[in-house]
DNA sequence: TTATACCTAACGTTCGTTCGTTAGTCAATA
DNA sequence: TATTGACTAACGAACGAACGTTAGGTATAA
């Protein structure tokens, strides 16, 4: 007894399309052909082709921002940095790495991160999770590890806000860079490996 | 005598609507109505949709990557550097607010950067226009800078594509937030500000 | 039997584009 | 000076194709 996930397989389909071509330029056909169904079929799943998009931000998007690393992460549960203490440059920079690669490859991740930048400026609801999702989160948590380095003596006190920005903002910007060049990851992985190191050393106590 | 300048308005407009609704999903009615003629008349002025398009890539954001002032500011020619030796931190927070301003509020390179955002993961010559523009170039001007101040003995010898990539990109960021959310415009700059005094701090010599 | 998932066919609308026409401008010609 | 003809930029009307959507039928399985 075979369930079927159609309805699933349409969610999937239709992020990969919107991902690349937003979801005005996408149509009821393409997205038909992408499952493999006829188009008057998507009708038995969704009322409409808005109720497809709104399906994907309310079950997609904002599952993606209330449950995403970055929000997750409590700098000051001690269950959450207890193999966390006296970490280094060079094992922060690992586990940067290790983040930037799961965010990088996560397929639900990425497209919903493309998504976003190609929806943001026509759909105001999309602006705001792109700006909760890809910014406020990404700087609350590495606020919250700033204050944990300070915390540790590991760096220097200073205004954590600018710190975590200073942190984080190259990884965005890499991120980006790797979104429309995906041959580039090499490149940027070390690029993250070099910014960590040398972050560490100027902040140093 | 008036001389039309139909053909100008009809690439502004154009680009007023790619910049929000992205290519595919701008209407060449909508278009029309903008410029408040019938949609054949376009028809007067451009073979097609496709050409409206490469006109504007054409002279518009080619245009810009190569006249913008990270292209044409040399921090090696005495010339440009002769009336910034000697510049404090508060100084260059200054500086790069001023810049700052000029990139959020001329239309045209507001619009070409949102643009760019929407496209950049279906036009690979897009792509390509983006991190150029809103990468390299940047990356570029400010390495330049960093060499400078490093030279002039204000900042202490480090990596200078990381120096680059640290000082940069909260501020590409903050662009990107802006772009979304212009009421924050003011909060942005006093961020910059502290960026810029606290990257400073840090990395002095 | 009822419900579900898919189908074909068709709906009215909008898409980008083409056509032929018209009104206005300008230079050359009568 | 007045007339002609070429050129332009705008127009209304229409094109076939694609759009999102609906109706109705059919097969499968609970």
């Amino acid at each position: 007894m075979e369930k079927s996930n159609t309805r699933e397989e349409i969610l999937e389909a239709a992020l990969d399309l919107f991902a690349v071509n937003g979801y005005e330029a996408t149509s009821i056909s393409q997205l038909a052909d992408a499952v493999g169904i006829r188009k008057a079929s998507l009708y038995s799943h969704f009322a409409n082709k808005q109720d497809i998009l709104d399906t994907i931000v309310e079950t997609v998007l904002k599952g993606y921002a209330d449950h995403s690393i970055f929000v997750r992460a409590n700098w000051d549960d001690p269950e959450f940095t207890k193999d966390k203490t006296g970490m280094k440059a060079e094992d922060v920079a690992k586990l940067v790495q290790g983040q930037l690669r799961y965010i990088l490859h996560d397929p639900r991740i990425s497209r919903s991160r493309k998504m976003l930048t190609i929806e943001q400026f026509r759909n105001a609801e999309l602006a705001e999770l792109q700006t909760k999702q890809n910014y406020e989160n990404v700087l609350n948590y590495f606020m919250g590890m700033m204050r944990f380095l300070i915390r540790e003596g590991t760096l220097r006190n200073a205004d954590t806000e600018i710190m975590a920005a200073q942190f984080s903002s190259p990884i965005t910007v890499w991120i980006n860079l790797c979104d429309r060049e995906p041959d580039r990851e090499d490149e940027v992985m070390e690029l993250v490996r070099k910014h960590v190191m040398q972050f560490f050393e100027i902040y140093r106590k």
